[in-house]
DNA sequence: ATTTAGTTAGTTGTCAGACAACATACCTGT
DNA sequence: ACAGGTATGTTGTCTGACAACTAACTAAAT
């Protein structure tokens, strides 16, 4: 990936050891660059442009005037698939025919694998789905999180990845149904239906309800538009 | 996307615009450090950092002592799911997996919507394997082009930046059918089933021979582990 | 005439040191 | 107790120089 004759890019490496190393965990903060050119033995230029090569692949979070730290999620970078490239009117609906091509059997797989903590995890995105949508909150976040703890179920690190992007990217295709009380109301009865089968683990069900699920979402947002 | 507190960040966003307003192609050479320095008004330091994050968003290409170029497929990161962070055994499995998931019915929308020009473009990559087999030289790029022209003849921008991460990350995964003979024969046979499928529009068909091209290729890549 | 080696011009990579801009916590006067 | 200023630590930017690399050109050797 790197050109290893290129210090910046061997420093970057090394910083990145260096997080493993020191078991440092997302959220701790490093060294300052004045130290962290003295450790490592380069100018300040090239550590920085080092960094930066971190930065942009989400391994660091700069904040100006207070320090360098360890991201959040390290490696999941904000665009992955540059659709801020993407010139195209019907994204939306895009996303959403992707969605209902890879979520359905993912339901499938969460009703077959799932564990008994995942499980849990789901439930509580679910409840966290219902406590918002009772206060008369924007679920929205709450919603995409339940479909990630589906995805995580299926113990397939690459479906765990993939559905936050494409769920990402209709999050940032409409904002309409927030407040749509009824929506609401027939999301989360879709989400417990889900739920229930993946329980039990009925993967028909799990992937005939899902199917439903996303299909219902399609024609609210084609409608609003 | 970025803070535009900070200059670099600013200056990335002139340069990615200066590319669009003169029209600069994938491969144009731009303008040397210093003359883009004078004519940004910035310093070298923060040129070269805001090129660094033109790069690692893959719009921006360096040769050391050459000259900087617009990149071939802009915007498009080399491992965006962030694959390598991945530690997982079974990787590979997972990878076909979701190819699997996602294939399949990619197929059945291409021999649903395809034109007549992705048409040729996919048995145009049909030929290129065809042609590299009988050399018996590697196919495996070529072989992935099939499956990216496919997902082209989807019409959905986002498959088309889908699949192409899935199977790059298969690539990665494996190099060992290159030169076997038998097993190139029988992925030959599927692609032109396949092919054969999407230009009748016979959608059922597409997916199945999909399907079975799929889970051939799993078994091959599992029996050689 | 072809090849090979050296030279040169152009470009990116790294170095060093300074100052600017910003964020936080502390301190001081009210 | 509170507000505002201040001190300190951090990242951001500037300047100028030199090193390392690439590609094209030149000239010598075969």
């Amino acid at each position: 990936m790197f050109d290893k004759k290129i210090l910046s890019h061997k420093v970057a490496l090394e910083i990145k050891q260096m997080i493993i190393d020191k078991e440092l965990k997302p959220g701790d903060k490093l060294p300052n660059e004045l130290k962290l050119c003295e450790s490592l033995s380069v100018a300040r230029t090239t550590l920085r442009e080092a960094i930066k090569i971190l930065v942009s692949s989400n391994i660091l979070v700069i904040r100006r005037g207070t320090g360098t730290f360890v991201s959040d999620k390290p490696g999941i970078t904000k665009d992955p698939l540059g659709v801020t490239f993407i010139d195209d009117d019907n994204l939306l609906l895009h996303f959403f025919e992707v969605r209902l091509l890879v979520e359905p059997e993912m339901a499938e797989y969460a009703a077959e694998r799932r564990s008994e903590k995942e499980l849990e995890c789901i439930e509580k995105a679910l409840e966290k789905v219902s406590e918002l949508i009772s206060k008369g909150e924007n679920h929205t976040e709450a919603d995409i999180e339940f479909h990630n703890e589906i995805a995580k179920a299926t113990k397939n690190p690459i479906l765990q990845r993939i559905v936050p992007v494409i769920n990402d990217g209709i999050i940032g295709g409409y904002e309409q149904t927030k407040n749509n009380p009824e929506a609401s109301e027939v999301v989360l009865e879709h989400h417990k239906k889900i739920f229930e089968a993946i329980k039990s683990g009925d993967k028909k069900a799990a992937k005939k309800y899902m199917k439903e699920h996303i299909l219902y979402g399609m024609t609210m947002s084609s409608d609003t538009k």
